[in-house]
DNA sequence: CTGACTTGCCTGCTGGTCGC
DNA sequence: GCGACCAGCAGGCAAGTCAG
């Protein structure tokens, strides 16, 4: 089977893939890609507004499909909430589903039997797998990101000329973000040795995170079904992973890596630009794969910077030249490499 | 040197939450 | 019930780096 790589519409091709004509389902999205109802004997297809993915589409079909007998697929990533909940009631899903922020599903199939909640992971290119800037608790292990510092300045000076910023980004910020943009030209060196602590903190923190999670693979494995599945435990029976050809359930994977009993290892990474960051592997018997590079960030340090964030954790997808990421882990593991 | 790729950072947006 | 606020996400962009 060859695929487009870099096309940003697996989903489109997944579900085409169901239907006895790709083209007929092609042309009908073609007409009405600001959302639309298609049916074709006993399949139904609800899709949002996906004039984007539309533009370079060229529809291909999957030729190892799982087995499926879907009687409706909804593409969600761009419906309105208020229909996803509709969607919830309608099929008795458990309460944030779908409609969710950590819900994490692009599309979901009615089946006669059961629901299936499916993700696209693109094999092809690196990803985020996540990023936050508040609270991460694992059991008892958390990293604590933000912008928590209370700082005071007078009201007068909160102006735009006070700034280091246009008139323009100034006025478009909020009162929180204002007061920062001021606080970071007026008291430049203050800010640097808050920035400066602040880095430091999250890279003791991050230290300890990682360390922890080497001592409980279940806190490992939490890690991945939050991040693959998002916080919703209602759906992970029914969640599945589409990468490349394989169709993995991700809770059964993730039970597999555990009775493989791996080793988990962290250390300190630094990039080509000097960039320090963490990374988290597993091995298992003697194949080893990174699962995620942590870095954390300041964002907004610059006075010349709008926003003014504070820590905020990139979750990095990562691999090298000997290792490979997560994605190779999940597949080879739902694939009975290891036995 | 130059174009392509990588990496880290920034922005705009969205949707949830919280207090009134 | 509503506005203000904020966390989180995706995507873009630019500086840095590499290969030829």
């Amino acid at each position: 089977m060859q695929r487009k790589n870099g096309s940003r519409s697996e989903e489109l091709n997944f579900i085409s893939s169901f239907l006895s004509s790709s083209e007929s389902f092609h042309s009908f999205i073609r007409r009405n890609p600001i959302g639309g109802t298609y049916n074709e004997s006993n399949i139904t297809i609800i899709y949002g507004n996906i004039t984007r993915l539309i533009s370079d589409l060229e529809l291909t079909r999957y030729s190892l499909l799982p087995n499926i007998k879907p009687i409706i697929i909804y593409h969600l990533d761009h419906l309105k909430s208020d229909l996803k909940k509709l969607i919830e009631l309608k099929h008795s899903l458990h309460a944030g589903a779908v409609c969710s922020e950590k819900a994490k599903a692009d599309i979901l199939i009615i089946t006669k039997d059961k629901p299936y909640y499916i993700s696209f992971k693109d094999i092809t290119k690196e990803a985020k797998l996540g990023q936050f800037s508040s609270h991460l608790q694992l059991g008892q292990v958390k990293l604590e990101g933000g912008l928590k510092k209370f700082i005071e300045i007078p009201a007068a000076k909160i102006i735009h000329t006070n700034s280091n910023l246009t008139f323009e980004q100034f006025n478009k910020l909020n009162s929180g973000n204002k007061k920062w943009a001021v606080y970071k030209s007026l008291y430049d060196k203050d800010f640097q040795r808050l920035v400066d602590q602040m880095m430091e903190n999250a890279y003791a923190q991050l230290y300890t995170f990682c360390h922890e999670l080497t001592k409980d693979i279940d806190l490992l494995l939490e890690f991945l079904t939050r991040t693959l599945v998002g916080n919703s435990e209602s759906v992970l029976d029914d969640f599945y992973l589409v990468m490349g050809d394989s169709f993995i359930h991700v809770k059964s994977v993730l039970n597999k890596i555990k009775k493989l009993n791996p080793e988990i290892c962290t250390q300190e990474f630094i990039s080509r630009n000097s960039k320090k960051s963490m990374l988290l592997s597993i091995r298992i018997k003697d194949k080893k794969y990174w699962i995620t590079k942590i870095e954390p960030s300041f964002d907004g340090s610059r006075k010349n910077v709008s926003q003014t964030k504070g820590i905020i954790y990139y979750f990095q997808e990562f691999s090298d030249n000997v290792n490979q990421s997560y994605k190779s882990l999940l597949i080879d593991v739902s694939e009975n490499k290891f036995g």
